[in-house]
DNA sequence: TTCATATAGTTACATTCGTAACTGTTGTTT
DNA sequence: AAACAACAGTTACGAATGTAACTATATGAA
């Protein structure tokens, strides 16, 4: 019922404001500073927390569409941040690696990553920070 | 540092995470019922609950960019779901109404909304559900 | 072997988006 | 009043997106 419903307190609204105010504070720190998207910060970290990885695994890792992963690592490709590798059993497979040059662009990124975490942490409040995260994790099973 | 740093428990990245689960499920309710976009159904839900407005003041509500409120109005003004008034006073302006039939469609998409807000409730409990909305509007003020 | 099916990843196309520039109107300064 | 800044809303354009079709390789069954 139309009586029933307030668009403030609606859910989907609540957090889909909430997590674009959290994640423009960072996005224009990878913007800025590199010029990146969304995606390539995301296939950068992906790559860079857990080393060498296929497109679909980064898929699996991100929830990231494929055609994004794509054109993400495309996009790192030409600045030279990563380098593909044939994988030999299977040729349909390229294990996609971070260079120096990658690595260092995402511990940069890490640093300033640490930084804003610990200014929204500050912000909230360790226990409701970790409330939030809790809670959050916790909606990855809805 | 590269060490501090877990991707699981960035915050950008939880958060993007649980309000694309959370916004997804209501998504795909007024997509499949009406073939809106979330655009449309925010001006749609904002003009239903706040009457009579003018495309700044959905702006306001909303957060939404103006494109996109232009867009989305002309959207559902070509569905006949609302109707345009020019201002007497400021011929800049235009007041914007739902017809019937746009109330109509806002009120049983409200159904819908108030049907999935409790799904979601009974899914994380009362208190936890009343934690995270507290949680997130404080996150407005970031 | 051969045919069908599945998978990894890319590309084409149409839609959506954001930035910036634009039109038209109002308000302010001189 | 004339000139100029401010504002409501739209449009143009390039970039980003999602869907679906595609290429190439691998797997499994007949």
């Amino acid at each position: 019922m139309k009586s029933q419903f307030d668009l403030q307190s609606f859910l989907p609204f609540l957090m889909h404001h909430a997590s674009e105010k959290v994640s423009l504070g960072f996005r224009d720190i990878y913007r800025d500073r590199y010029r990146m998207t969304r995606s390539e910060w995301r296939v950068l970290a992906t790559l860079g927390q857990y080393g060498a990885l296929t497109a679909t695994e980064i898929v699996t890792h991100t929830g990231l569409h494929k055609t994004k992963v794509s054109r993400a690592v495309f996009s790192i490709e030409k600045r030279r941040w990563l380098k593909r590798r044939q994988d030999e059993k299977d040729r349909r497979v390229q294990r996609l690696e971070l260079t120096a040059q990658g690595i260092s662009a995402f511990t940069s990124l890490c640093e300033a990553g640490v930084a804003y975490n610990r200014k929204v942490r500050e912000f909230l409040g360790d226990d409701d920070f970790a409330r939030l995260s809790d809670l959050l994790i916790k909606l990855n099973d809805l």
